[in-house]
RNA sequence: GGCCCGUUCGUCUAAGGGUUAGGACACCACCCUUUCACGGUGGUGAUACGAGUUCGAAUCUCGUACGGGCUACCA
């Protein structure tokens, strides 16, 4: 009988979400929805002097964008809740207890300033950082080495206090990672975790264990860094739970920068969006752009994503969120770390605006357009305009640059790379133009660069000097689609109107 | 320092004992195109190093080097 597959993402809301994160949510979300299972989002709030207000909503925010709705969390209801781990505090010290009732854990009251003199006096050349482990443990004031009337006085006493586990001596911990098979290790060299704080709430090393089990909890997956941790959560789920109910774990590999790990830093040096969204730290006020502001679109967002660190063995690199929850499995995710290269991210984005439905493209243009100023009563006109436009724009704001002068006249044009060329027999074409095409009942690009071609060859003029001015009098640059096309969707009387306007101009 | 994880073109990767080591991004060239792109064709370019196992190793084993992570009453 198999349990019902059921994977949580649990962030820590201290800020926002980068590459790294949402591409650890899509796996779990990916393997969730391959196997029918749930998803669920756990905040890990326990360490409240690190929560940053906004985090949390910015952690959803960006679920909503990128299309990774959770089954169950904060903002989702479910029946496991409830789903911040903070507001679970009560729970978690009757296990704490048990397990120092069992011996595999112990109250230790030493003070901060105890723990830094342990530091500093079992410092040596071989061990730069000495841990609370079994070597020291039994030098220490802890319920280990007082004796019980002691320890009954001073818990009586309400003596701040922590638990910690005691990791046993030379043991073997092994488990079997979905991406990397086999992992052991030597509990010796593990130091004593704590588990509770004085403070009453759990660490993360107690919190994910309690609340997997809890949760009910199949398949907890979470980024590499938590790799040397992973005994103690085993050893936990051995003597709370039984490791015969003990989820199975896979832990993906980081997400590197120019320069080893991602950060922040390699966004602002290298120019690159490193987050989802744009994230404003309340503390800072510190700015990190994200990629859906960069003019990311979220299909290509989380392509890209999953792509840096899996494949499904072919060559297919565009994948749908429907493929890949189709494709998906945690057996090829990679063990080593990608780099991310941002010219991929952008061809990416790039393939997905060439083949995304000119519906989707069109709510996204809009809004860039509306924030430039440029009115579009048209939409017609705006979807044919991206059906056009689409193949030379790799990022959405490509799309302002590429479409605004069919929306308005180029307020622009550049007189100076034009009075070279410009004379009265240019002149006296266009007007000619204006007329030729004037009874045209089929306005289209073919048509248009028929009579265009015919009227150049009867006037004996180079169509090539022309097809330069007529782009500059349409669209004030040299940029933009094939004119004639333009010229289509500009319409007869636009069309009079801007070579009239720019034969005033030239002169 | 200790422990853990990792190492195929510049980058993302395929190839789970036998391939001219394949693809994609980037780059270069040509074609298409009277703008800029798209597209098409072709090209440069990799198994970190050293041993071992084997008829045969990118693939298995060991060592070395290099990279990364962890080493908090943070997650």
């Amino acid at each position: 009988m198999n349990k019902k597959v059921r994977v949580r993402f649990a962030p820590s809301p201290t800020g926002g979400l980068h590459l790294g994160g949402v591409r650890t949510v899509l796996y779990n979300y990916l393997f969730a929805k391959k196997h029918g299972g749930d998803f669920l989002v756990r905040i890990e709030d326990t360490d409240q002097s690190r929560y940053v207000a906004g985090a949390e909503e910015y952690i959803f925010d960006t679920l909503r964008w990128c299309g990774l709705e959770p089954d169950e969390s904060v903002q989702h209801g479910g029946n496991y809740g409830p789903y911040r781990q903070s507001e679970r505090k009560a729970g978690y010290r009757q296990y704490a207890e048990k397990l120092v009732t069992d011996g595999h854990a112990y109250y230790a009251f030493d003070t901060p300033e105890d723990l830094e003199k342990m530091r500093h006096d079992f410092k040596t050349e071989q061990n730069h950082s000495p841990q609370y482990d079994h070597t020291v443990r039994m030098k220490m004031q802890n319920s280990l080495t007082l004796s019980a009337n002691e320890v009954k006085a001073l818990l009586d006493a309400g003596t701040r206090h922590v638990i910690r586990i005691k990791m046993p001596v030379n043991e073997t911990v092994s488990f079997t990672d979905m991406i990397r098979d086999e992992v052991s290790f030597n509990t010796s060299l593990t130091d004593d975790k704590v588990l509770l704080k004085a403070d009453g709430m759990p660490t993360y090393h107690l919190a994910v264990v309690v609340d997997d089990h809890l949760m009910e909890i199949s398949h907890a997956f979470r980024g590499e860094e938590w790799l040397p941790s992973a005994p103690v959560h085993i050893l936990l789920w051995k003597y709370l739970f039984g490791l015969d109910n003990m989820p199975q774990w896979a832990h993906f590999p980081l997400i590197l920068g120019p320069n080893g790990k991602l950060s922040k830093r390699d966004g602002a040096k290298y120019g690159f969006p490193v987050f989802s969204m744009n994230w404003t730290d309340p503390k800072t006020n510190e700015l990190t752009e994200g990629f859906k502001e960069k003019g990311f679109l979220p299909e290509a967002f989380i392509n890209l994503l999953a792509l840096l660190g899996w494949n499904d063995g072919t060559e297919k690199e565009i994948f749908s969120k429907e493929d890949l929850i189709e494709s998906f499995s945690m057996e090829r995710v990679h063990s080593a770390g990608a780099k991310f290269d941002y010219e991929k991210a952008k061809w990416f984005n790039h393939e997905w605006v060439k083949r995304l439905a000119i519906g989707n493209l069109q709510s996204a243009v809009k809004p860039l357009l509306d924030e430039k100023g440029i009115v579009v009563t048209d939409d017609a006109l705006l979807a044919n305009v991206i059906a056009l436009v689409r193949d030379r724009c790799v990022l959405l704001p490509d799309f302002v640059q590429q479409s605004s002068f069919f929306f308005a006249a180029p307020d622009t044009l550049d007189v100076g790379a034009v009075k070279p060329k410009w004379n009265d027999d240019k002149k006296n074409f266009f007007l000619a133009y204006i007329e030729k095409v004037q009874p045209l009942t089929d306005w289209n690009a073919i048509a248009l660069e028929t009579s265009f071609k015919e009227l150049a060859g009867e006037k004996n003029i180079k169509a090539g000097d022309l097809l330069f001015l007529f782009r500059m009098m349409l669209v004030g640059g040299k940029f933009g689609p094939p004119v004639f096309n333009i010229t289509e969707l500009l319409g007869k009387d636009e069309t009079a109107e801007r070579i009239n306007r720019a034969i005033i101009l030239f002169a």
